[in-house]
RNA sequence: GCUCGGGUGGUGGAAUUGGUAGACACGUUGGACUUAAAAUCCAAUGGACAAUGCGUCCGUACGGGUUCAAGUCCCGUCCCGAGUACCA
């Protein structure tokens, strides 16, 4: 019998189907009894696509498998179960085609999914499979929903909490003391309020506290897709699917609340067995820095505003003209005021005061801000003015502030009493050190700032806003309001990605406003500059110019001072950015101190003024929830009045209705707005036509439909109880099975899936429904398996380059004339010509440009290509897209990499079409058949597209399944990339055929060369012994390891051995069964029957490793000399080291080396080497 | 820029705590079997020198260092890949 593993593989397939061999039990459920220990072994479950499964997705699929074999073998109670992320964008895309339904669609690319994953012998307990799109799953997505909607975060206890909980507190004592997740705009209320407001006004408010809200937010929005997207969903500023532009738009959308959980995202990353690399993606995404909330209060205000204000100095819309006067008004003190500052000073009532201090835009003698109290001492000449003074102090009184006057008489004639009066009102004044959260203390309103680095307040010389700063307009004066306005309208223009490409230049506009320094009171210049983004922290910033590259660099552009604060830094070419061990300098109460002990007497410092508090930031936002689409889950949420309600748990699912189009309305609504029949009937509690609607008793459904990812966030846990109609899972099941153990998947999801998952687990968790934290204990991302491609070099570029005055041109190269280039559309040349180095030169130099943020990848690209390394200042560019076509691999001459011209310029293509190709020579081709154009190759990407798709089922037919998955796992790591060929499948493949061969008599031609079973109960040499225990000692460590591609090297090793040796021994060739059984299932199976045995070998007791099999009694010692190894010995291992050192050093070989010297040293290591020193 | 991985034959890749570098396989070359091819089997295969063997030298991106001994540890440099990016 020779290996026919067409038929053996389709035979145990079918038995594994037909006997339900890989069916978990679950607890409960009989037989309830020995369940054994739980194992939970996950792959990410498929989007099933059209284009089918290449070799490249079972990778993940076969490790598990093997891992989950091997654990079922190990005596565990094995989960591993497969199913379909099956909503999504495709498949509506599709619809909107041909009209076919995405159900429809999807029902069949399933169909094809589970042939092909059948065919690879794959052990998924099928019983359990989950379908995001199954109403009776989506009902459990639903619920969630609702449990968020009815949910809310405390952050003193840290965990979410019932939304009736919240109300209880609210009923009791309002919302002051409440730490809560929550919007920014919720305003203080009582309880006294609370129990006052509508029902109305209350949903309003509990919104803004739910973990899943309705809210006006700014959103990603995808022209091209009609939807809107996350954070996630989209990659270098473009959508992740289609690659569409995406633009930032105002709407109103459901959000979750997952910035609640940044803290704990975080934290609990510790605890997981994940590869640094993606747990490092994770802490990024989340972005936690800690630092300071400052604020700036702004000094000047344009004409026209606050017009009435009055003071000694009106008009002053320049506040350094303020501030220069207030220095002169210190410069020059009145007796009077001598006399108040030195009691005043230094603290020495307890609090700080400053002398002639600018409050808005009046010059105050003294105040005290950390009090509020602002002293006047008033001259003579202020009786005359009494009216203006008392309007001055009405504004002042209005800034919050409580303002005392003496006369110059007073203060000169009893300076007790006046310090008394101070006394008394400063006692009576609250301490402002309350944190700077709710409005601004100045009621000019304030900039404010989040920085990391509070330590460097000192070094701050302007502050930038980002263009659409909502203040840029108000603060913006007469003079620069042209300016100003054509800078914001310019980068608005700008899309995402022209900013992104364009990082290095610096561009920004003067506001003509000021504000002031918190604690130098200085004012200080705003400008406004697109290098500070609106989308993080508050979306402007202090800039320290001497600490921060960015400040630096903008400061050296516009001319701005730089102060330095670092104690012996340089600064003179670069900013200064170290932190440890810093020195502040030049800075106040901050000089001398270091980097930390700065850092926190800046917070405390800033606390007292109540201009800032210590504040931790995250970059991680609320995650956009509502999706303009129609293939998703339908919210279980209608409106009253425009107010969100939930429909309550029982009559979920709310499913899908049937639309005829799956575009967006024409009034623009999403696609569910075509729907006739999507109203609540709350009475009924059941859909009902539109056209019943009456705001009674039958209100609007919502029209949006939930994200691809809340499908998947919590799949893990409905596999473990995929029947349960009462709960998404019961809490026996889940407490049995607890979470995954081993989750196998694309590292594209680092960020994605995998966040909002952890997310959903620790919420649900928190909410009592489960009982684990984290949904993925070890987590391994397969690498992507790569096909290859065609490329034809393009030449469209036009290079001058000062070759011409470098001595060491290279010899080998080519010129291509420039007119050719010049004028075609398109120039490709082989890829011959371009190994020997080509150089283009053109002649006349027209409209180049020179694009700075192009350059590098240019001089990439040209030192790749035509391994030429140019001098920076030597490349002049003029863009038109570098990037390289590729063919799709039909349009290649059978397996060589010679291009197809003929047929490639009669495809569809236009540029390939009308090219002009060059060959290695550097010529035109005319002739196609006589001139060869070679296309380069490139690893990337499995694609259709370009026809380098290999599709496992191929392989299947012509190798057999285990061939397929002991080749994708002998690739190489499992974490690693790497290509696919086909050729050497065939090292694989021969292994089994002579595994094969072990279990079978040599054939006899004579009988026409048919083997026969042949196995013998006779007991197996020692060495067959060895080899096979050596094996599974290897290869268990390798399982345990995830190390697939050495384990399946160490059964070719092994099954050589045994050849070698004649082995046909049943006490070797047992367990040698039983070891490969999870790489090669089918074949295994099929010699187990063969060796006897009626029962499958799933369950087969893992063999195991006995050490005195391997036990030596001589090692094959190296002798190295220097180091170098020279010659080995067979040695007894009991053999002391003084016998070794002599035995070694009397042998001839070891004499001839040493050429009688007496060694230096001698190094012996028993039972590893022996080194001598010569 | 930052963070995390890497850099070993013609190729994919091995190499426990530092201890015989290149396991295993592909490819290539030669041979056997065949009318022939395929399949199968055997042998060789890091490079250079020597070539009958004995051998010698050089070799894990580059330059240093530690050590009896370095692919492995330390310092510096270069390059590649992935993620992320005016993150204040």
């Amino acid at each position: 019998m020779n290996y026919n593993f067409n038929e053996i593989e389709a035979k145990w397939q079918k038995y594994w189907a037909d006997n339900q061999t890989f069916k978990a039990k679950n607890p409960g459920s009989p037989p309830s009894e020995g369940l054994g220990e739980a194992y939970y072994v996950l792959d990410m479950f498929p989007y099933p696509s059209g284009a089918g499964l290449h070799v490249g997705h079972p990778l993940g699929y076969i490790a598990s498998d093997i891992y989950a074999r091997y654990k079922r073998h190990k005596g565990f109670n094995v989960l591993h179960p497969q199913g379909y992320d099956s909503f999504g964008l495709p498949a509506e895309q599709y619809a909107i085609q041909t009209g076919q339904h995405p159900a429809v669609t999807t029902e069949n690319n399933i169909k094809r999914y589970r042939e092909q994953l059948d065919k690879i012998g794959f052990s998924f307990d099928w019983s359990r499979e989950v379908r995001t799109s199954d109403p009776e799953y989506y009902k459990w997505t639903q619920w969630i929903f609702i449990q968020l909607f009815e949910s809310w975060y405390d952050y003193e206890q840290d965990k979410s909490r019932a939304i009736s909980e919240l109300e209880e507190i609210f009923a009791s004592e309002g919302n002051k003391r409440v730490k809560a997740a929550c919007d920014d705009d919720v305003e203080d209320f009582t309880a006294e309020e609370w129990n006052a407001f509508s029902s109305e006004e209350k949903q309003k408010i509990l919104l803004k506290y739910r973990l899943t809200y309705l809210a006006e937010t700014e959103v990603n929005w995808c022209p091209q897709l009609g939807t809107v997207l996350a954070n996630d969903e989209i990659v270098n500023g473009v959508s992740e699917r289609g690659g569409y532009p995406v633009v930032r738009k105002k709407m109103t959308q459901w959000s979750m609340r997952i910035s609640a959980f940044a803290e704990r995202l975080l934290q609990d990353l510790d605890k997981l067995d994940w590869t640094e690399s993606l747990k490092e993606s994770q802490r990024n995404w989340i972005g936690k820095s800690v630092g300071a909330m400052v604020e700036f209060p702004i000094l000047s205000f344009p004409e026209g505003e606050e017009k009435a204000r009055r003071g000694y100095m009106t008009g002053g819309n320049n506040a350094h003209l303020l501030l220069e006067k207030a220095r002169e008004n210190r410069n020059s003190p009145t007796d009077a005021e001598k006399i108040l500052w030195n009691h005043l000073r230094n603290k020495s009532l307890g609090y700080k005061f400053r002398q002639q201090h600018l409050i808005d835009d009046f010059i105050v003698d003294f105040v005290c801000l950390s009090k509020r109290l602002v002293l006047e001492v008033d001259g003579g000449i202020h009786d005359l003015q009494v009216k203006e003074d008392e309007n001055r102090t009405k504004i002042i009184e209005s800034k919050g502030f409580k303002v005392l006057r003496f006369r110059n008489e007073e203060v000169i004639g009893d300076i007790d009493a006046v310090l008394e009066k101070i006394e008394t009102a400063l006692s009576g004044q609250p301490h402002v050190s309350e944190k700077v959260q709710k409005a601004p203390p100045s009621g000019a309103g304030g900039i404010r700032v989040f920085t990391t680095r509070p330590d460097t307040i000192f070094g701050v010389t302007f502050m930038t806003l980002a263009p659409e700063h909502e203040l840029v307009k108000k603060i913006t004066t007469p003079e620069q309001k042209e300016e100003v306005e054509a800078y914001i309208a310019a980068s608005a223009k700008r899309s995402e990605r022209e900013r992104m490409a364009d990082v290095k230049s610096i561009t920004g506009v003067f506001t003509g406003a000021y504000a002031e320094h918190p604690f130098t009171k200085e004012p200080v210049p705003i400008w406004i500059g697109d290098y500070v983004l609106a989308g993080y922290g508050t979306g402007a910033v202090m800039a320290v110019p001497c600490g921060d590259q960015r400040d630096y660099d903008f400061a050296k552009h516009f001319y701005l001072p730089i102060k330095n604060i670092f104690e012996n830094a340089d600064i003179s070419e670069e900013a200064f950015s170290g932190k440890e061990g810093t020195v502040i300098a030049n800075s106040d109460f901050l000089s001398g101190l270091k980097y930390k002990e700065a850092l926190q007497k800046a917070i405390l410092e800033l606390e007292k003024l109540g201009l800032g508090y210590g504040k931790t930031n995250y970059r991680l936002r609320d995650a956009v929830f509502s999706r303009q689409r129609y293939w998703g889950e339908p919210f279980p949420v209608y409106y009253v009045n425009g107010m969100p309600q939930m429909i309550s748990a029982e009559h979920l699912p709310l499913t899908l209705p049937e639309v005829e189009k799956y575009l967006p309305t024409e009034t623009g609504e999403p696609p569910l707005g075509n729907s006739t029949e999507w109203a609540w009937d709350t009475e009924n509690n059941k859909v009902v036509p539109n056209a019943e609607i009456d705001e009674k008793s039958i209100f609007p459904l919502e029209l949006n439909t939930m994200p691809g990812w809340a499908g998947s966030s919590w799949y893990l846990f409905r596999y473990m109880d995929p029947h349960n109609e009462e709960a998404f899972v019961s809490k026996e099941a889940q407490q049995y099975w607890e979470s995954v153990d081993l989750y196998i998947g694309g590292s594209e999801h680092a960020t994605g899936h995998l966040l909002y998952s952890r997310f959903w687990t620790k919420f649900l968790k928190d909410r009592g429904y489960l009982s684990v934290e984290e949904p993925f204990k070890k987590l391994i991302n397969q690498g992507m398996i790569l096909g290859q491609s065609a490329i034809p070099y393009r030449a469209k570029i036009t290079l001058v380059s000062n070759l011409d005055n470098q001595k060491d041109t290279p010899d080998d190269y080519y010129e291509v004339k420039a007119d050719l280039i010049e004028n075609s559309n398109s120039v490709f040349f082989s890829a011959d010509l371009r190994a020997k180095g080509v150089r283009f030169i053109q002649e006349k130099i027209n409209g180049l440009s020179y694009f700075t943020s192009m350059k590098k990848e240019f001089e990439k690209i040209i030192k790749n290509s035509f391994g030429l390394k140019l001098e920076k200042s030597s490349v002049y560019i003029q863009y038109s897209g570098f990037s390289d076509p590729r063919v799709n691999l039909q349009f290649l001459d059978g397996l060589s990499d010679n291009l197809n011209l003929a047929a490639l310029k009669s495809s569809g293509d236009e540029e390939l079409k009308n090219a002009i190709y060059l060959d290695s020579e550097g010529s035109e081709i005319t002739d196609c058949d006589k001139q060869n154009f070679v296309a380069a190759r490139e690893v990337e990407k499995m694609s259709k597209r370009w026809g380098n798709v290999v599709n496992p089922d191929d392989i299947c037919e012509d190798y057999g399944a285990d061939t397929l998955r002991m080749y994708e796992m002998f690739l190489g790591p499992l974490e690693q990339a790497k290509p696919w060929n086909t050729a050497g499948i065939t090292g694989v493949h021969n292994f089994l055929k002579k595994l094969w061969k072990l279990y079978h008599s040599t054939p006899n031609p004579s009988l026409g060369g048919e083997n026969s079973f042949s196995v013998s109960d006779e007991p197996a040499s020692k060495d067959s012994l060895k080899t096979l225990h050596k094996t599974i000692k290897k290869v268990t460590e390798d399982i345990e390891n995830f190390s697939f591609n050495t384990s399946v090297s160490t059964f070719m090793i092994c099954v050589n051995e045994l050849s070698a040796q004649n082995c046909n021994s049943r006490e070797v060739l047992e367990p040698l069964a039983i070891l490969i059984a999870p790489y090669a299932p089918h074949i295994a199976e099929e010699l187990w029957s063969k060796l006897g045995y009626s029962e499958s070998i799933v369950t087969a007791e893992y063999p195991v490793y006995e050490e005195k099999f391997l036990v030596e009694s001589t090692k094959n010692y190296p002798i190295s000399f220097n180091g170098k190894m020279r010659f080995t010995m067979e040695l007894p291992l009991d053999m002391s080291k003084e016998e070794i050192e002599k035995t070694v050093l009397a042998d001839e070989r070891a004499k001839s080396y040493l050429s009688d010297a007496p060694p230096k040293k001698v190094i012996v290591v028993p039972g590893k080497i022996v080194n001598i020193v010569i």
